[in-house]
RNA sequence: GGGCGCGUAGCUCAGUUGGUUAGAGCGCUGCCUUCACACGGCAGAGGCCAGGGGUUCGAGUCCCUUCGCGCCCA
């Protein structure tokens, strides 16, 4: 039954299909496959902490081409979709939408409600932790909710069923199994640290999470008192001066090799500390050798460790500096009352003020040699925070990395498209230190599940962790009880403290594929997906995702967690910068984009982006991308115009064009297999207009007549429409389901991927695909023609000729009639030459 | 400073293993209308392939080098 729009059109489709595809199941996981007929996609969990921008559809678009294409393979395909609701930047975004801020002092009010307005200006409103968690899971589903409906317009064929959060209660328990698996087996482990701690959000951070910025900064040169006179020390931070616990030059500088094993002692605070060598000490840098202070930077924390120095920690975890009584154990002082008079000017204030406070100090006491001289430095940030990040000790739970060469073993075993990327991840695993802190100071995230026994002296054992059971997973251990405990023990002597802090938020997503595919939880879904075919993701995060799932599927499985990692690369401006909102680049909305152009049009601007490359945003693009779903409505109600026919195909020219779309069909199967989704697109497009512009013109007159070649024509059209819909279908879903739909019963995305062989053997052997060619070639010469004296296309042409080889004079003697009938000419006489060359003799015009 | 990627028509990009006069779309110019489509069709103009050197019968493509841009890591 075939029902044609008398004007189609791309209006409310995506509406319409939506909805169909939602009650139909089109994409439903059938889980009865098995595990050879399944292609498994390893989604990223978009992170709810800010709003989807058109690199996400993008990026995300490029996974489902993909997914369509497989699918249409006769794969099943098991693509689920996940939010990151867990982490820093959601518990951010909660805190500025609700102008709130947690105080874990404050008990839980049970008459808070969320503020209806909020005043950007005011002060916070301080809350509990469980009001605060109460908040989030009221405000994050609000931003869950616009993430779907957005990707469903844009056509993602995710099953929707297979939904998951990493804050659920599923990822809750895989992420507290993988963790308790790995205490188990001592490849986590609790310790006390140094570690990058952000002033303002009170958390530690990871080596992953940091960035660098270039701040200005300015060198001290402070006067220790030296073996043999004064020694001068350049410093960036000369506050953490009280915090020196040794000196430091390269072993190969003369110039300090003589003062190796002797002491120094601080201006100030009067504090004797061994000159030592270590090769990290830069003789370039400064005057070549450096105070050690717990802690200013990474390199303080090496030194420490490899020196094995005393900790004299000051900053505390709000930035202050902590108060401290010299002359006590640990603050030695040659002069208690000077360096407590010095350090009573300190205490209290943050490092920036502290900073001012002490060069005040140490000018009086004359102990800056010459000038400050400012710099400008490459200074440690977390991604997201305000405030150079400071290094704290505190209690933290680390994964231990794998040996290097184990890591890099995995990297080359997995399939990278494009392959260049894989080097992403040798750099950063090259460039690795120490193990990996998964513990958050926050609120809003997957709790540790574990607790800590309290001895009759009160004294919390953090060295003795209570393991939670892994059948009572997922659990808080702020609410529930340990093994062999009573509630009423919870923070008393010989009772049980709950481990207070949360895990990062990488922690959780570096067990994806283990959530989606039902790791314990459905061994029979893990069976028929896991190991994962695919994961896609973006560039910037190889560091993080792509890396910390390979490291715990290493151990959780011994294998890899998913056979292909396709890379994105995203989107920049037309000056070629990264587009973000604080470089005020930033484009439309998605959701207007999609208003503006269509689903179809912004999918095909995606699908323009090769694997890896990056793209500048650009909705010319997204035009031409209309443009070609409209053309696909218009040729696809011309095609069907003829009423549909089987039979044999006659005529050279149709054969000509089957065995063109064949060559086309595998061509861009081709491609999708070495997920070159941008180059199928552009073979397929660039063969459509061909398709348009010279077959259907040629075929037109034959196949309005009714006798055998008409019927040939239709014999044909309808397999290659058919073939030409689906090559389009996993860029253009809704254009090619709208067409699909008025001929065909079933979804054209459950359809198959469209055969060569067929269309070959429709074609039959004897055709040739030159006859296309050489006519649509001379065509051109008959249109340029026209062109050039002004007339219009139908203007009767009284004779052409054609001197070519006799080869190609055969292949256009076998489109005669076509030629004859699309060029409106009278007499087409050839003959045989060397060159190609064409003469077309106009009729006269009254 | 190290690694990776990029630099081709005004713009956005193709150019697969080196092979005849370097391609597409947009934009631009001219022309053509209502029998699929004016959200269309036809045609045209437009390029020292970033610069320099080398290998080769032959280089946009391979090698070296310089310059510029971007990303990542120090």
């Amino acid at each position: 039954m075939t029902i044609i729009p008398d004007k189609p059109s791309l209006d409310g489709l995506e509406a319409k299909w939506r909805q169909q595809w939602d009650a139909d199941g089109t994409y439903r996981f059938d889980r009865t496959k098995p595990r050879a007929e399944v292609f498994s996609i390893d989604t990223p969990p978009p992170t709810v902490s800010g709003t989807l921008h058109p690199g996400h559809v993008f990026s995300y678009t490029h996974t489902d081409l993909i997914a369509r294409y497989q699918r249409m393979r006769g794969k099943e395909v098991f693509y689920p979709m996940g939010w990151d609701d867990n982490g820093l930047n959601v518990e951010r975004r909660v805190q500025l939408i609700t102008g709130t801020m947690v105080d874990p002092t404050l008990p839980y009010d049970p008459h808070f409600r969320r503020p209806e307005t909020v005043d950007p200006k005011a002060r916070a409103i301080p809350v509990s932790r469980p009001n605060f968690i109460e908040l989030c899971e009221e405000v994050v589903p609000e931003f869950e909710a616009a993430y779907h409906d957005l990707w469903a317009t844009v056509g993602l064929s995710v099953d929707w069923d297979h939904t998951y959060t990493t804050m659920g209660a599923k990822a809750t328990r895989t992420s507290q199994r993988g963790f308790l698996r790995l205490v188990q087996r001592d490849l986590a482990y609790r310790s006390e640290s140094p570690t990058l701690w952000d002033v303002d959000m009170r958390t530690s951070v990871a080596q992953a999470e940091l960035t660098d910025k270039e701040l200005p900064g300015a060198y001290h040169k402070l006067v220790f008192a030296g073996p043999n006179g004064p020694l001068l020390i350049d410093t960036t931070r000369p506050e953490l001066l009280p915090a020196c616990v040794a000196v430091v030059a390269h072993p190969d500088d003369e110039r300090f090799q003589p003062l190796f094993g002797q002491t120094a002692v601080t201006p100030l605070f009067g504090v004797s500390v061994p000159i030592l060598a270590h090769e990290l000490a830069d003789p370039e840098k400064g005057t070549g050798i450096a105070m050690i202070c717990t802690f200013g930077d990474t390199t303080d924390v090496v030194w420490w460790r490899e020196l094995e120095l005393p900790v004299r920690a000051i900053v505390q975890r709000d930035g202050r500096l902590r108060p401290v009584s010299w002359g006590e154990p640990g603050w030695p002082s040659q002069n208690v009352e000077a360096a407590q008079g010095s350090y009573d000017e300190l205490a209290g204030k943050t490092a920036k003020q502290a900073q001012a406070r002490i060069v005040e100090l140490l000018i009086e006491a004359e102990a800056i040699d010459g000038d400050i001289r400012p710099i400008t430095h490459s200074v440690k940030f977390w991604e997201n925070g305000s405030r150079p990040l400071e290094i704290v000790t505190s209690q933290q739970w680390f994964i231990r990395y794998p040996p290097k060469e184990e890591m890099l073993a995995r990297g080359a075993e997995l399939t990278w498209w494009p392959d260049f990327m894989r080097v992403r991840l040798e750099n950063w695993v090259h460039g690795l230190m120490g193990d990996w802190n998964i513990t958050r100071q926050r609120f809003f995230g997957v709790p540790f599940p574990v607790w800590y026994p309290i001895d009759t002296d009160g004294v919390t054992n953090f060295l003795a962790p209570i393991l939670a059971e892994e059948a009572s997973l997922p659990i808080d251990p702020t609410t529930a009880v340990p093994p062999g405990f009573q509630e009423a023990q919870r923070n008393q002597p010989g009772g049980f403290a709950a481990d207070p802090d949360v895990m990062d938020t990488w922690a959780t997503s570096s067990l994806t594929p283990q959530i989606v595919c039902g790791w314990e939880d459905d061994p029979d879904l893990f069976k028929r997906t896991f190991p994962m075919d695919l994961r896609p993701q973006a560039h910037e995060i190889i560091r993080t995702w792509l890396f910390a799932t390979v490291v715990r599927s290493h151990y959780e499985h011994n294998a890899l967690p998913w056979t292909n990692a396709a890379i994105s690369g995203f989107i920049v401006d037309p000056d070629r910068k990264k587009l973000s909102k604080s470089a005020g680049n930033m484009p439309d909305d998605p959701v207007v984009l999609l208003q503006r152009h269509g689903a179809d049009a912004v999918r095909y601007w995606s699908a323009n982006g090769r694997p890896g490359m990056d793209m500048s945003f650009d909705e010319g693009q997204m035009k031409i991308g209309r443009r070609l779903a409209i053309k696909l409505l218009n040729a696809s109600k011309f095609a069907l115009s003829f009423g549909a026919a089987t039979g044999e195909v006659t005529e050279p020219l149709d054969r000509a064009m089957l065995l063109r779309l064949a060559d086309l069909i595998d061509d861009a199967t081709a491609c999708f297999d070495r997920f070159d989704y941008a180059r199928a697109l552009e073979r397929t497009e660039s063969h459509f207009w061909t398709f348009c512009n010279d077959y259907l013109e040629l075929v037109k007159n034959r196949a309005y007549r009714d006798d055998d070649g008409a019927r040939s024509a239709r014999a044909a059209l309808g397999p290659a429409l058919e073939a030409i819909l689906k090559l389009f279908a996993p860029f253009l879903p809704y254009v090619t389901e709208e067409v699909w739909s008025w001929f065909q019963t079933h979804s054209i995305h459950r359809s198959t991927w469209p055969e060569s062989a067929a269309l070959r053997s429709l074609a039959g052997p004897s055709g040739d695909p030159a006859v296309l060619t050489v006519a649509a070639e001379v065509l051109t010469e008959v249109r340029r023609a026209k062109s050039e004296a002004q007339q219009s296309m139908r203007t009767a042409v009284e004779r052409v000729v054609v001197t070519d080889t006799p080869e190609r004079l055969g292949w256009l003697e076998a489109a005669r009639g076509d030629l004859c009938a699309a060029g409106v000419v009278s007499e087409l006489i050839t003959t045989p030459g060397d060159a190609f060359a064409v003469v077309v003799t106009l009729a006269t015009t009254e």
